[in-house]
DNA sequence: CTTACAGTTTACGTTAACGTCAACTTAAAG
DNA sequence: CTTTAAGTTGACGTTAACGTAAACTGTAAG
């Protein structure tokens, strides 16, 4: 099983171990120590690279750290593994509605670029 | 042209009366004054949209604000539309990276969602 | 007129997400 | 052994995005 030094994950996801140890210390990751150093794994890493993906879509830590726990039905009852599947289901229709708003913003450019351009060929014409 | 009180897009977008005078004073509005009131019309109303769609993308303040400067080529010059052009195209690929994240959160949680499912099968058949 | 309500400015408070710094330990290299 | 580098734990500082409270003004109703 493969093992990462906090620096490792730091350099790889661009983030510092300051930021590593905080989100340590949020819950967010669980590393194993060798004396006092921490050893990350697989699992960190993943983790890690969730947390970055979702700041990238606006997401908070806590909503991350949610977000984490869905992947591990580990020993859950089943009306614990129901009320995950239920946050599934919200976390894909929150992300339906993202893809809404992007869209939405996409053609709002294209019209913002299209009267750009008009503007800019206005000026040529009238500019020999 | 439509005029709107302050209370009036407030309640429309969901945000604090605070909230509206907050975003004037970081540039994002510009109302009127009918003496010391504030008078909001259409384009306060289009750019305070932008801002709360922002919000739910992750955008920062700052950002929603580039992007609200993106929709007015006013008095500009080529160099400074050949500049807004640019951004644009920025912007578009920035909404593609998210995009991206977005797909690929989708089908992970997909996955954990089989995974939760399965569970839910072995726990059923294991306990008649 | 006064009561009530909606709006205003000013200013200090708060929370999330780290940054920064100090003081320390451990490990490896010269 | 000393230096150097990378790690550690506090603890305090910072920024964005508002919340909250105080003190004031205008205006419509009873």
């Amino acid at each position: 099983m493969p093992q990462y030094s906090i620096r490792d994950l730091a350099e790889e996801f661009d983030v510092t171990t300051r930021t590593m140890r905080f989100y340590e210390s949020e819950g967010l990751l669980h590393p194993s120590r060798k004396g006092q150093t921490r050893i990350y794994n697989d699992k960190d890493r993943i983790a890690l690279k969730l947390v970055i993906r979702g700041k990238r879509l606006g997401f908070s830590l806590a909503e991350s750290k949610e977000l984490i726990q869905l992947y591990n039905p580990k020993g859950a009852n089943e009306t614990q593994l129901r009320r995950v599947l239920d946050k599934i289901q919200q976390q894909k229709n929150a992300l339906d509605q993202q893809i809404e708003d992007i869209r939405v913003m996409q053609l709002e450019l294209e019209e913002a670029e299209r009267r750009c351009l008009e503007t800019l060929g206005d000026n040529n014409n009238s500019n020999p």
